[in-house]
DNA sequence: TATATACGAGACGTTGTAGTTTCGGAAACC
DNA sequence: GGTTTCCGAAACTACAACGTCTCGTATATA
């Protein structure tokens, strides 16, 4: 590790192009069979590359998911626009392409369930990576919602912000059914609005 | 199965006072590792039972936690008082026995839910078992709210009865939290009565 | 008493997967 | 051109778990 650098080792290169394809075929097979349904050979036929090529790069198949789930597309969820209500702000997280990022990351962590508790490091990475963004900048609206006097001071916005990923993440481990766009409408509509003392 | 009633088999009677015990200890391991982390020798083991003890009577590790699940001792949730208020009803579901008792179903299903899209009969097996029972004791707390006038007519009961479930879920299965007495008291204070018009 | 079956313990065969190595060929460096 | 390392493909090794079977023992019927 320490001498990578310096090192001008001889020979054909590593194609580091190949990482993104290969981690991105690690995270389909993740979100289509879970961590342990998963198998080395499934992410090198579903990438073309061979396992040899894996094992070269990552060390073993858990560290190649800890890396696939830390190298995630991270969403933008700061370009999203101040529309100056917090309803208009919450609605501006329910675009298609929002919703389909979102759903994506919520089936991946269905796969990785069942290792968090096995494995902290995995924990720390998917929460980094899936957990965290939304729910800060679910709060970072709430907050702002307060600053501009639309809500109540004294909302529980720790508790609120985290309702409406509470119910998304339900709806899809357990219930299994689709989080489209009227599902998260009754959530800011029937639970979020209601519970801030507005009435759209 | 057709004879089993009319054939008087003779030799030693299958003693079936070890059902409970070994479903027992499937949950236990189920709780603990998960299903694909789970094995049929760690459940032998656990229930003190010889590995063809438990396939003399399930056919598979499949069958197994199918009716491990199934045979989940129903809480009684019939039973709780009609308090009279919202408030007071959702309180009755928070009592220290309850709580332990919902915290181990969730651990159950923590452990299943790499498996429910795998084995459509034991999601549906868990969905009566452990998510369609409070589901529905909450619904009927919030509909005699309404019919009692407490709350309005046109709240939106269907989304906010899973409001808990699935925070509580959140709060196990990704935030890896304990749902304690204090996190139930801000879902219901800060977010399901704000939601329905009440402030305690 | 003789027979048949259940019991706990554990050996056994089979399968599937993580991880390693080998192969022919391609690309980078000397 | 020669050497080294990469590539995809696939054979190979090591091991863990499912499910079966055997053992000695216990308990039921005839």
């Amino acid at each position: 590790m320490t001498q990578l650098e310096t090192a001008p080792r001889l020979g054909r290169k590593r194609d580091h192009t190949r990482d993104p394809e290969i981690l991105e075929a690690a995270l389909d097979v993740l979100a289509e069979s879970g961590y342990d349904g998963m198998t080395i050979d499934m992410v090198a036929a579903r990438a073309k590359a061979g396992k040899a090529t894996l094992y070269r790069r990552w060390p073993s198949k858990a560290e190649l998911v800890i890396d696939a789930v830390a190298c995630m597309k991270k969403t933008n969820l700061d370009a999203l626009p101040d529309t100056g209500t917090l309803r208009g702000d919450l609605l501006g997280m329910i675009k298609p392409h929002t919703i389909e990022d979102a759903d994506r990351k919520l089936k991946v962590m269905t796969g990785l369930v069942s290792m968090l508790s096995r494995s902290p490091e995995l924990a720390d990475t998917a929460y980094q990576a899936i957990t965290d963004p939304r729910a800060r900048t679910t709060r970072m609206f709430m907050q702002r919602a307060i600053d501009r006097g639309e809500i109540r001071a004294d909302a529980d916005i720790d508790t609120l912000s985290m309702v409406s990923a509470s119910m998304a993440t339900y709806r899809t481990l357990i219930l299994r059914k689709p989080v489209d766009r009227e599902f998260l409408l009754s959530v800011i509509d029937g639970v979020i609005l209601p519970a801030v003392g507005l009435t759209p």
